[in-house]
DNA sequence: ACAAATTTAGACAGTCTTGTCCAATTCGTC
DNA sequence: GACGAATTGGACAAGACTGTCTAAATTTGT
């Protein structure tokens, strides 16, 4: 394991100010004085980490975004494989963990640090998101207002079931997972879903 | 201000091992000395400290359930105010934003402490909300197929846009309560509004 | 006003951590 | 195999923190 892997794992169970070096080095199978060498000192590696987990988190995030579905064969079914696929990749996996707990914990300790994560992370996932819903409305799948907000909406929903696992740090069981993206998926829908008002026009849509 | 609020206050900011208790006994405005007195090691204090701020997190958290509109005049407008309400009181205040911040930051170093808050929270607190929307659903004024998830959804609906926030531990403008709140119940009652199929009953019920 | 209880300031030992220095060893590359 | 670069283990100083102790000061109840 590298140093910065080996950091991400001690800064997260025991905190920053908990975290000591000689765990760090231990737990990369190097020496302490490598670790100095490599990264300078604590803070200098601390924000090495940040940086690091956030780069990683983001390209997951869009690559999993790259997997919406733009032409749903069932729209209900494709939404909750999506939602499960983001879980699993991006929010529950070793990184995401990581990261939401090291924003939790010591965001406000570095402010410019963790405003660089916002712009970078959720300031640029969001809009991607809400495109990929907007296009959705567009070709007539959804009925939505406004495009963030839903996409917004659709995240709380499909996580509403795993918040208190998230918090405590915990990870969720895979069927924990499907059972709340279904039920968000589901409810998501019944707000969301396109009037059947122009019931062709739907129709012709879907197939096109 | 007490030594536990105090300590509350430095653990939030510091992390448990960035702590320490020179910092908390100046801030509480006493000796050293007696913080040892009162709560014997550091350990012993931030348990105290927990079980305090869940026992008047719940407090509050069963004081605001207890104004859940059960006979609304206008469904979604009293939703919102609930929806605010709670958040004001429960989740954006000092208690709620400092508890949060614990469970997160030292959950897995105290699994029996935090399984302790998780069952006189969040276990108990779940169910009294969902049954004020089983009530809802049995008046008439919406169509819940489970509650518990109906409650969670709503909760995770109305928080949606404070999740980034959060996260960073800071405190959303009244405004922009008012605005996940407003959007979120929006799209709650989209999805469980009850369908006007026996509308005389839902009218009828309404005004019983 | 007096006695008991509590609080206070300060010193203290013991432990831990950070970050540096250095000599010896190992590794990569030619 | 040889040479330069990187790594290692260990020692080290400086500082911080916890938890204890004690004697003096202050508060409290009566």
């Amino acid at each position: 394991m590298s140093v910065v892997d080996a950091a991400a794992s001690v800064f997260c169970r025991e905190g920053y100010a908990g975290a000591n070096i000689d765990l760090i080095a231990a737990e990369a199978g190097v020496s302490r004085q490598t670790v100095y060498n490599h990264h300078g000192d604590k803070e200098k590696l601390f924000v090495a980490v940040v940086r690091d987990l956030t780069e990683r988190c983001n390209a997951g995030i869009f690559a999993t975004i790259a997997t919406f579905p733009d032409q749903p064969a069932d729209l209900e079914a494709d939404l909750v494989a999506f939602a499960v696929r983001m879980n699993r990749n991006c929010i529950c996996n070793r990184d995401g963990r990581f990261l939401r707990k090291l924003i939790q914990a010591e965001g406000e300790r570095y402010p410019e640090l963790f405003a660089e994560w916002r712009e970078q992370g959720p300031g640029r996932t969001w809009s991607a998101l809400a495109a990929r819903f907007a296009r959705l409305a567009f070709a007539g799948h959804l009925s939505i207002g406004d495009p963030d907000v839903a996409a917004r909406q659709f995240f709380a929903l499909v996580n509403a079931e795993l918040q208190i696992t998230f918090m405590l740090g915990g990870v969720p069981a895979e069927e924990e997972v499907l059972r709340s993206a279904s039920n968000g998926v589901r409810t998501f829908l019944s707000a969301f879903a396109k009037k059947k008002s122009p019931a062709g026009k739907q129709a012709m849509l879907v197939h096109a």
